[in-house]
RNA sequence: GGCGGGUUGCCCGAGCGGCCAAUGGGAGGGGACUGUAAAUCCCCCGGCUCUGCCUUCGAAGGUUCAAAUCCUUCACCCGCCA
């Protein structure tokens, strides 16, 4: 089972780097296994950057593992140096208490937490961090580390280089280390999961195990998400893709997926889908020979879009794309159709009983551009459409002719970005 | 605490009294070509009541007809010294 669970996520491309390799899977085959990983929170939201570590713990999971989800409601008023070039600025608690929040109710939908083999349990770090003086802290465990080899690590080395590291940052791998030592002791948990660039801090707790408890633990990492052409996975123009809907409507969450260019969608689906891997080659297989149909992308996104949002926002969501994205007659769709489609959209209201607005004022309106000057210059450079169709002039303004079934006019920036004005 | 260097638009980075909304690169956006793909080529990229006006060059004051550029104070960062 568990060399199979080794295997499958090497074929996907999820292993990095482990600690002895034999021994842990030696240790993954005798028994079900405790394995932790931890979630800073960073932000209100998880994003899909984030996804491909929580799916790994789901993969563990459904190998018959034990998926012990740490919050990191201590560590994330520290802040983690690991792969960026600055300081963070603190956040308040209440702010970071409000997130862990989030990430809990987030978390929870890609785990099982109910089934009686090996259901998942939820931590925080501020449990058994919170309650430690600094001197007990001090002298229990600082005295474990060797500030020789903090020094070494990657993430402080780095910094040291770029613009310097404060005393908290720099302090970061050892409440990463005292978590594991933590969750070593109290649940006998035995591996941490994490992405490459938590490598260095993994080890800090591995260490610190066998310091104080004479103990061994594994450590699995985990590549960091790469798209084929450098550019940053997980973001779009707007910014990151969140996994809060009201961060990142379905819609675009859905269209994200979809929109996965044919070089990264391989990848993609192994690290994100739950397909088995005939499924998986016979779609990779669908874009060398009919890249146009775009399948892969389509399973891609509705895969994921039902996981994240569930299998009825993506149904809504899939059917508003291709009514959108058809034929381009928009007029011919029928009304209700229409009102769903253009549900999943930015919107805007404008009464029946006033003027229309010009376009630009609309565009500017709807958030598909940053300001009217934006509308000006997307009119002007011909990105402009209205009902699917390409229309010129800063001073254009809709009339009731242009109103489809009466009540809606779709506005679409460049060739993908919609959003619609309804007349109330 | 002392001395020196720095803080420029989303990011990196020029500018060092008027010709600066500010060179260049990256990211981003639009068009053409396509498949809601990539690559390529062309164009754009502070805001607005847009042939002009307004607000930006760490913050606040000051000098000057005129300041991102000079002076003062403050904040933060970096280096060396204590």
């Amino acid at each position: 089972m568990s060399s199979e669970l080794f295997a499958d996520l090497e074929w996907r491309g999820l292993l990095a780097q482990t600690t002895d390799r034999d021994s842990l899977i030696k240790e993954l085959k005798s028994a079900p296994t405790k394995f932790y990983i931890g979630f800073d929170p960073t932000a209100p939201s998880l994003h899909v950057g984030n996804l491909v570590v929580i799916l790994v713990m789901r993969r563990f999971q459904l190998a018959g593992h034990l998926p012990i989800a740490l919050v990191g409601g201590a560590t994330g008023l520290v802040g983690d140096p690991s792969g960026r070039n600055e300081e963070r600025t603190l956040n308040d608690e209440s702010v970071v208490l409000e997130w862990v929040g989030n990430i809990k109710n987030q978390l929870s939908k890609f785990l099982d937490f109910d089934t009686k083999q090996n259901p998942a349990v939820m931590a925080n770090n501020l449990v058994w961090t919170k309650p430690v003086s600094a001197l007990e802290f001090l002298r229990d465990i600082g005295k474990h580390f060797s500030v020789n080899q903090m020094l070494a690590k990657d993430s402080v080395a780095s910094r040291l280089e770029s613009g310097g590291i404060s005393y908290t940052e720099f302090s970061y791998q050892v409440l990463q280390a005292f978590d594991y030592l933590e969750l070593y002791r109290r649940d006998n948990c035995k591996l941490q999961l994490g992405g490459s660039d938590q490598w260095g801090n993994i080890v800090a707790g591995l260490d610190l195990i066998r310091k104080v408890e004479g103990g061994s633990a594994h450590a699995f990492t985990i590549p960091l998400m790469a798209k084929s052409d450098g550019s940053k996975f997980g973001k779009t123009a707007g910014g990151s893709v969140w996994l809060d809907p009201e961060m990142t409507s379905p819609y675009a969450f859905y269209q994200f997926w979809f929109n996965t260019e044919d070089a990264d969608v391989e990848k993609y689906l192994k690290v994100f889908s739950f397909k088995d891997r005939s499924e998986i080659e016979r779609l990779i297989e669908t874009v060398k020979t009919n890249p146009g149909a775009r399948e892969a992308q389509r399973e891609l996104a509705r895969e994921l879009t039902s996981m994240v949002h569930g299998a009825d926002e993506s149904a809504k969501v899939e059917a508003a794309s291709s009514a959108l994205f058809g034929q381009g007659e928009l007029n011919l769709l029928d009304e209700k159709t229409l009102a769903a489609a253009l549900s999943q959209l930015p919107k805007v209201s404008i009464s029946k009983n006033e003027a229309f607005p010009t376009w630009v004022d609309l565009l500017a309106a709807t958030g598909v551009v940053d300001s009217k000057s934006a509308a000006r210059r997307i009119v002007k450079e011909n990105g402009a459409y209205l009902n699917n169709e390409k229309i010129s002039g800063e001073d254009f303004a809709p009339t009731k002719e242009h109103l489809i079934h009466g009540r809606f006019l779709v506005l679409r920036k460049g060739k993908r970005d919609l959003a619609s004005v309804e007349v109330i």
